[in-house]
DNA sequence: GTGCTTATGCTCAGTATAAGCATATGCCAG
DNA sequence: CTGGCATATGCTTATACTGAGCATAAGCAC
């Protein structure tokens, strides 16, 4: 049992660039969800007018996917890309645009960068693309009037009664229908979810009907599926490792990490108890400056405390340990 | 530099057939972390006597990469595949055995599968490739006796003094030397810690020197690096996903899911508040049986409770929400 | 029965979290 | 220069969750 995928599936595929592989050949494309937050959005960088993420071949050239990004990255945005990690890959047959296409295998990046100039070309708000995540001015109306009967329809239209109410079950859970809790880490399943209930350009547009009336912006293939991945990782990383500043300015008062973070969650948090949250886990420090951009009492200035880390190897455990 | 990425990208980012693409070839291999928790160990699928982890190429056929990945493993092990995840996808010049070598994109996946037939042919413990991540008796004497020195002269040996310093908090932290706490789910941390360090015979083989005295068992090219990528997901995931059930059979006592945990953990837990932590989420209800396999009072004997995973979307928010 | 073993139930203190109240410090209008 | 407004910052209370240990129950062997 030496090859064992090989056995299954008789002849091997290896990618040959330019072979004479018949009718069919495999691409594999980097694309990058690059994230910033400017003017208390949590943008995106995009391409063609905002209905493409940036991304491009791979090349053999690089020492590793990562680096590749990077370098390249920082040679289009001349802003340095503070943290990279890999999403997902994708090779779905039924993700093309067309049937036509080649069988791409897409590698997708998340990367953080600075704030930057709010008006800069190709940095579209995240929420164009789904506007029922942001709730910091409570449950988006689209979701009461457009989503949920959409989503209805679509549970009525299941085949058994177990099916049905399964689907009622699910959206219900997944977009805090009748009275459940909004929860934001669920971005890819409520994309998902709308794909699979047609209530998205993408999948209309691949069934051959009339993309109106679909939620949110289209991108094209499955990018905005790869975005709303990229969404989900960067509000659940956000949670328990310290990726905010990536996102921040070397300095910066408690209420803008504040409107930052609540700019990736989508939701609004309680300001006494976030301060109290950042103070006690240390990972912040006073630089001694104030500022007073706005009315009112000027803010302390905090920084970073890239020592933390070093110092622990954060990580909560949430085992019951025994005591050694 | 050659754009990575289509320079700029002006023009449409409509992915072209591989068309006048580099020399060398691409292949495109999915590995598998196969995992299954038998008398006590935790488990990894092998190959070629354990010393490889299951590969095979990527086929063109297969609707997804996920559903080929499942189609073969059921097909050679005949037992169901509870869960999959893509763990991550590498393609670092630099990993191979050999830089003659193909460049190959390796796609690898978790994979949990039900308790089997323990001496069934292939499964090996993790241990054995780690023994250093087996904490349930006490921290393992191979830490002390062989990496602890190790990684003091590999920190010694860095040119600086703020590198050395640097190094030997980051080894104390990762593998809790100086009273630091261990912490389960830096497998891959100390894994590559070990590698930087020259300290398993992956490393020393590639630099040409004798494979004698590289801590744990080796396996050929980066398997077992991908296997400590999938330790530490899973290591991780069980704590906020009910993931172990997929490990267990169909009822179980509470002792037995709290083994199955610990193996995976590699640390002992508290046995009055696992069964706590149990009952009040609610993951596990009562069969009504009981079982007397061993001495002492029979056990209750538990199943999992599916609905769950419909009824609520799971996930600790860990943000300081503000009251809506 | 007694003693061994494992299962199961309960308590108590320490800590973290949600939510609200109170005060401080600036600016600005009058 | 005083009162109103806006923001920053500090403090309090009730409640939930955790770590750790004690106590009891229910089988089996003798």
């Amino acid at each position: 049992m030496a090859s064992l995928f090989r056995e299954a599936f008789p002849p091997a595929v290896s990618i040959m660039p330019g072979s004479q592989r018949a009718s069919r050949s495999v691409v594999v494309d980097l694309i990058a969800v690059l994230a910033a937050v400017t003017a208390g959005e949590p943008r995106v960088m995009t391409v063609t007018k905002g209905s493409a993420l940036p991304s491009g071949p791979f090349e053999l050239a690089h020492r590793s996917l990562q680096q590749g990004l990077r370098d390249w990255v920082e040679q289009q945005t001349h802003h340095p890309l503070g943290y990279v990690e890999q999403l997902y890959t994708f090779a779905d047959k039924d993700r093309a645009d067309a049937d036509t296409a080649p069988r791409t295998i897409s590698i997708s990046y998340l990367g953080l960068t600075r704030e930057h100039d709010a008006a800069e070309a190709g940095w579209h708000s995240w929420y164009e693309y789904f506007p029922w995540e942001d709730h910091r001015a409570g449950p988006p109306p689209v979701i009461a009037r457009v989503l949920a009967p959409a989503l209805a329809a679509w549970a009525e239209d299941a085949s058994t009664a177990g099916m049905r109410s399964e689907r009622r079950l699910r959206a219900a859970a997944t977009f805090a229908l009748d009275g459940a809790r909004w929860n934001e880490e669920l971005t890819l399943q409520r994309y998902e979810m709308l794909y699979e209930a047609g209530i998205v350009a993408e999948r209309l547009r691949r069934e051959g009907h009339s993309e109106a009336g679909g939620a949110g912006r289209p991108m094209i293939a499955d990018h905005r599926r790869i975005l709303a991945t990229g969404i989900a990782r960067l509000r659940a990383k956000i949670k328990y490792r310290p990726v905010v500043f990536e996102l921040m300015p070397p300095t910066f008062t408690l209420l803008q990490l504040q409107r930052c973070v609540e700019a990736i969650a989508g939701r609004t948090l309680h300001k006494q108890n976030f301060r109290r949250l950042m103070e006690q886990q240390e990972l912040v420090e006073e630089t001694g400056g104030t500022t007073s951009e706005s009315l009112g009492r000027p803010a302390k200035l905090f920084r970073f405390r890239h020592a933390v880390v070093e110092e622990r190897a954060l990580a909560g455990t949430k085992l019951p340990l025994a005591p050694t």
